[in-house]
DNA sequence: TCTGTCCCTTTGTCCGACAAAGCTAGAGCG
DNA sequence: CGCTCTAGCTTTGTCGGACAAAGGGACAGA
C-alpha cells in the first residue's frame, strides 16, 4: 500500500548550485538584463554570505551556460547566450553520439529549405546586402579552399537570418557547424566544386531578391546535393562525424 | 599601415580552462568513453598538477556542458550529453532573445513535418509499440490537462525518435520543449482541443504504421494548426516567449 | 595635454582545514 | 565458516585565509 504523502521532497543542492539558480533566476526573468553588471566575486560573497570558491563554481557554471560572461577587464555581466556558442555544444553531443553524415544531410535538407523560403518572404535589404557582400567575397576566394569553405558557412548563416526566425536559425546551427567543414575538403578534392558553389549562391540571391520561392528550393536542393556528390568522392555518407569536429571547434572556442 | 604579423596572440588561457579543456578532448577524440571513470579530484589534483580549487572549477565546466556528470555515490565519469538537457540551454536562450510564438510554430512546422517524413520511412515496429503505448496513455488521459500535455509531448519525442535521424531529435527538442508546454493552458481553455489531439495522434500512428507519407504530413499539419487556432483564443501568436518558460525548465531540471 | 608611477581592487590560484556521506575492511557473532 | 555491524578511511562540499598578476584610477611631473 502507497504511504500517504506526508511530505514533500526536501530540495537539496549543493551551494554552489544554488547560487548558479538564483543568478539565473534573476537573469531569465528579466530583473538583470543583458549588459548589466553583475557584482565582483567579492560582491556575490557578501549577498550569498558563502565562501568565494563556492560563488566562483557557480559562476562557471553560468559562464559555461552563456548567461553571464567577463569583458576585458573580467568583470562579470549578464549577456545574451550566443547561438553558435551553444551550438558548438550541441554539435560536440552529435559526434559523441556518433552521427553520420545521412543524418546530417537529411536534416541540413529540411532545415536549410526552410532557411530559404522563410529568406524569400521576409528578407529585408540589409539582408540582400549582407548576402551580395558574402557573394562578393566568395568569388575572390574561389581559388582558396579554406576561405571559399568558411564563405560558404556564413552565406547559409546569413540566409537563415534573413528568415527573421530566430528558432530557425538556431535549429539549423548543430548541424551547420559540423557539416559545413567539410565544404573545404570537398572543394579541394573536385575541381568544378568551387565554381558550382559560387554559381549556386548567385542563383540563391536572386532568387530571394525576387521573391521566387520555388527558385529558391529548387538551388538550395541542388546546392545541397552537390555537396553529397562531392562528399561521396571522398567518404561514405554513413560515415559517423568523428573526426571532422576537434579542429573546427577549437577555431570556434578562439573567435 | 598595418604592422607586418611577426608575432602570433599567445595562448593564455586560466588554468580552469585548461583543465577542463584537456578533459574533454580526451573525451571528444574517445579515448574516454562514455560510462569511463575521471579519476577523483585528488587524482586530477596529481595528474594536472594543480589546485583541488582549480580542478572543481574546471569540472564544473564539464559537468554544466554534459559531458561529465556524477553518479549516486558522487564518482566522476564521462557520459553522452542528454540531447534534453542540452536543449533547455537552447530553449533559455530563447527567451531570453523573445522570441514569438510566430517563430515557434513556424519552425515546429518545418521541423515535425521533417521527423514524420522520417518517421514514416524508417519507423521500426518497437518504435511503432511506443507510441502505441502513449497513445493509450493519452487516451486515458483525455480529462487531465497537465498529463495530456505531457504526452503530446513525449508523442512527438517519440515521432522524432521513430525518424531515426538523431540531429533532427536533437534539432526540434529546443524548439518543443518551448511549443509544448503551453498545450496544457489550449486544452483546457478549449473544450475539444483534448480529443481532437488525440485524434491527430490516432492517425499519425495509422500513417506510419500504413507508410502513407501524405497521411502522415497532412495530419501533422492540422495537428500544430489545431494548436495555432486554440493558441490565438488565449493569446497572438507574435508574443515574445518569455512567461510561460520559468515552471517548465525548473521541472526539467529537476528530472 | 600627455606620461609614467603608485596604489587599490579584482581575479586566478594556492594551502590547509573540517563536516557529511559513501565505501571498506576488520571485529564480533551465530 | 559465513553474516552483520561498526569503526575507520576516502571523497566531496565548503570554508577561511593568503598571495601574485593584471586592470583601473588618481596623481605628480614633463
Amino acid at each position: 500500500m502507497p504511504i500517504a504523502p506526508l511530505f514533500r521532497p526536501i530540495d537539496i543542492a549543493p551551494a554552489y548550485q544554488k547560487v548558479a539558480d538564483a543568478i539565473e533566476r534573476e537573469i531569465v526573468n528579466g530583473r538583470i538584463k543583458p549588459g548589466d553588471p553583475i557584482g565582483t566575486e567579492h560582491d556575490l560573497v557578501r549577498q550569498f554570505g558563502v565562501n568565494r570558491s563556492t560563488i566562483r563554481e557557480g559562476i562557471r557554471v553560468l559562464e559555461e551556460g552563456g548567461l553571464i560572461s567577463r569583458d576585458s577587464s573580467r568583470r562579470l555581466h549578464a549577456c545574451l547566450p550566443r547561438y553558435s556558442k551553444l551550438a558548438s555544444r550541441l554539435s560536440r553531443a552529435l559526434v559523441l553520439h556518433e552521427v553520420t553524415f545521412r543524418e546530417l544531410y537529411e536534416a541540413s535538407m529540411t532545415l536549410e529549405v526552410a532557411s530559404i523560403e522563410g529568406a524569400v518572404e521576409r528578407a529585408s535589404e540589409e539582408n540582400l546586402a549582407e548576402l551580395a557582400g558574402n557573394l562578393a567575397r566568395s568569388e575572390a576566394a574561389v581559388g582558396s579552399p579554406a576561405m571559399l569553405a568558411e564563405c560558404d558557412a556564413e552565406f547559409h548563416v546569413l540566409v537563415a537570418k534573413a528568415s527573421q526566425n530566430r528558432v530557425l536559425q538556431l535549429a539549423r546551427e548543430p548541424a551547420a557547424q559540423l557539416f559545413y567543414p567539410t565544404t573545404e575538403m570537398i572543394v579541394t578534392g573536385v575541381a568544378e566544386g568551387g565554381p558550382r558553389l559560387v554559381a549556386a549562391h548567385r542563383h540563391l540571391i536572386d532568387a530571394i531578391r525576387r521573391r521566387d520561392r520555388e527558385a529558391g528550393v529548387l538551388w538550395t536542393r541542388r546546392h545541397l546535393q552537390d555537396w553529397r556528390r562531392g562528399f561521396e568522392k571522398i567518404a561514405s555518407l554513413d560515415r559517423s562525424v568523428e573526426h571532422m569536429y576537434m579542429e573546427h571547434a577549437q577555431a570556434a572556442r578562439r573567435r
